[in-house]
DNA sequence: CCAATTTTGTTCTCACGTTCACAAACTCCT
DNA sequence: AGGAGTTTGTGAACGTGAGAACAAAATTGG
């Protein structure tokens, strides 16, 4: 129904509205909240409509309102219980992200291989051995799996969650994960990020092979 | 010249290539790399025929040129020096990440604004304070900046970044940055991704109100 | 050397996403 | 009440990307 770029922008727009309440703005215009989330006004209003006709003609949007209404239709309104599986680097700093929380994601488990982790407390929660999956995703009716396990393990991490009845997994390994359909995978990866940024640094050095040139001759614009 | 959608599927065109050489596999047809990377072979060979003809008809593509082929048009066969900015709990982790490395990225520095940070050694590197970012964009010739602070501090470092030369940023905080013509900006938003996990969540449950349905009635497909 | 087979590179078509432009709908002021 | 001024919601034009289909080019076998 709602196309998946508009969906992928929904959020964006959740949290600059939070940023305009948190300013005490009770209602805003789709130019304000537009240049807020960094995008045309038209592709704005646009979005929004797919959702239905929240705003009024002349006065612009509630603030409050809007919120809720984009909230209910990304499913924030509710608490999304995430297990969070190989606690490394990377899981750490998962674990200990505060953002997880105030967004309606709720940490109901840590899992690791390691045994040397079993039982450590990381972020006020006790890492557990990754066979307790089975029981946790039950426990806590959870849908959402998140992968920070080095490359080999992923695929096989994410068999045993959609094994269990998970059907939404985030990852962060560097690797392509096969799923059954019906699951949803958005994968994040930061090396890939990177390696588009250098694409575009080298054009913008005019393909100069040696070093990273510091003269940026903007051939090609293209600011976020 | 190269499309934007194209270039974004380089880098996993490259780490197929690389996980097929490393499985002593010389040669690949465009199936096998398309099922490699997780897409169709047609986009596969269209991407490709921008950047050359490096395969060979009734045959297919040999493994290492390719490769080679690839990075050097992404821009990997040089080193990118990069900044690291907000040695928190994802600047540490970040840090430690080997895959920097391993794909021509060198974290020439780590930096914060906090005074307890600096001096300790993270990953091998020593956190230096925020202000020594121009010396050392200066003395490394730094084209990619990092940010991994709160968001309330991003556009500020952000602004120092581009006016000390950086050309490219890859932010972490949740936050819109505005930059001038000629800067590139490419985030990685975790809790946007969740979202989107849980739009799609909802939708599978059935629009369902009241806790994570654990029934995922797969009315709409999506697997990636 | 030539035909059969394989697989690439490319063309064509369709779907999706973005942006412009404007009528409809609301407020405010007189 | 009515007109002027705003701002939304959407229809239409445009551009980009995905995928099917096929001709061109290479190998292989006779
Ligand atoms: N560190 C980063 O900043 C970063 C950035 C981007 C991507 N990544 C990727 O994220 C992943 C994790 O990175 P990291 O730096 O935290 O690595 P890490 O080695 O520090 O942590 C990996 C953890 O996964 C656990 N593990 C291994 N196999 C497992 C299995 N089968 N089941 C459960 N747990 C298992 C290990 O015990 C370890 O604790 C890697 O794939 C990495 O490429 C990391
Ligand atoms: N932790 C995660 O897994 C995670 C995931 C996604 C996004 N993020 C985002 O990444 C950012 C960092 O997250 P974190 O968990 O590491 O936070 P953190 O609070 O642990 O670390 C932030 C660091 O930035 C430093 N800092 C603050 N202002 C600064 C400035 N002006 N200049 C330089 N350094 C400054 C602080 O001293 C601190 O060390 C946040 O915006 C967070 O929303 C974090």
């Amino acid at each position: 129904m709602i196309p998946e770029a508009t969906v992928a922008r929904l959020p964006v727009y959740l949290r600059a509205l939070t940023a305009l309440a948190d300013n005490g703005i009770r209602t805003c215009s789709s130019e304000d909240l537009a240049s807020a989330a960094g995008v045309n006004s038209a592709k704005l209003r646009k979005d929004l409509s797919y959702l239905g006709s929240y705003g009024t003609r002349g006065v612009g949007y509630d603030v409050d309102y809007l919120r809720y209404q984009i909230a209910r239709e990304i499913g924030v309104t509710q608490d999304w219980p995430v297990v969070i599986v190989g606690i490394g680097n990377l899981g750490h700093a998962l674990a200990n992200y505060s953002g997880f929380r105030s967004r309606g994601f709720r940490v109901v488990a840590l899992l690791d291989a390691d045994p040397a982790l079993i039982g450590q407390t990381v972020a006020g929660v006790e890492v557990q051995p990754f066979d307790d999956l089975e029981e946790i995703v039950r426990t806590h009716d959870v849908a959402i799996g998140v992968i920070a396990t080095p490359a080999f393990a992923a695929q096989d991490v994410a068999d045993r969650m959609v094994a269990m009845g998970i059907t939404s997994i985030l990852n962060f390994a560097p690797a392509v994960l096969t799923v059954p359909e019906g699951v949803d995978v958005r994968k994040v990866d930061l090396s890939i990020e990177l390696q588009i940024l250098a694409y575009h640094e080298q054009r913008k050095a005019g393909g100069a092979t040696q070093g990273a040139a510091a003269a940026a001759a903007a051939t090609d614009g293209g600011a976020a």
